[in-house]
DNA sequence: GCCTGACCTTCCAGCGACTGGAACCCTTAT
DNA sequence: ATAAGGGTTCCAGTCGCTGGAAGGTCAGGC
């Protein structure tokens, strides 16, 4: 299958696919005339690699867990390692991001959006 | 006063703040020697930029918010808008970082996280 | 007057994960 | 013969810094 029908049948757009052959993380077939030729395996990491990042995955946690996947000999605590990394952080992110959102959803109600040039998240920011 | 002291004043990394005058968000004056001279002005600018980046303003948005600011004829709202646009974002983003955390709660749980192979969070990955 | 060390300067490159665009080749149908 | 719709490579840009190289400046001690 071709690039395109590729695309199609996984969701990942065409560009993204050709930059994850280049950084070698799929390595596709050639046809004779240069077009890449994927096969079902290539299709099977490209499918987790979309599942991998849709989960927030790093490019290289993605490297990481592809490598375990075809590792017949890994121990699930490395993956569950990885996981919980990641899980960590996506956690601490989570909270910054509630701390924003507290301050923020405070300002912007105090707020009278109005015509009025007075605005109590200026002076938040301004901090006088 | 030099760019090294408003770093240790501000909080701001020096090289961060020799940025934000490449991109005009600030405009310190020059000594003869050609180091930068920082002004009140450019002090409460700069803790303007870095409460606002700390709330999660995107450069443009610290752009926008500092004009604001400045124009003692702005309206409220204008200001408001930028704030509920980027509150949105913060909260989509939220939900988004949720449904990982769940996700992957979940596979990480179930994981035995010793040294077989079984991993149900490569299973969940390759969808098999 | 010189040395050292801590400042300061500019400029260029790299991060992550794509994305857009230019310039060009291949295939298929009309 | 041509046009549309694939495919190819390569380069540049995104965002917000950050690191490093190469060099100028300043203050204090000898």
């Amino acid at each position: 299958m071709n690039i395109g029908g590729v695309a199609k049948r996984t969701g990942i757009p065409v560009k993204t696919i050709r930059y994850y052959e280049d950084i070698n993380l799929i390595n596709p077939l050639r046809d004779t005339n240069g077009y890449r030729v994927f096969r079902d395996t290539d299709m099977h990491k490209l499918a987790f690699l979309g599942r991998a990042r849709a989960l927030g995955f790093s490019i290289e946690d993605c490297r990481t867990l592809m490598a375990l996947y075809e590792d017949e000999g890994r121990a699930s605590a490395d993956v569950k390692r990885v996981a919980q990394e990641h899980l960590n952080q996506i956690e601490e992110k989570i909270t910054q991001l509630q701390s924003m959102q507290a301050t923020l959803n405070e300002l912007v109600s105090s707020c009278a959006g109005d015509n009025r040039p007075d605005c109590p998240i200026l002076r938040d920011l301004a901090a006088q």
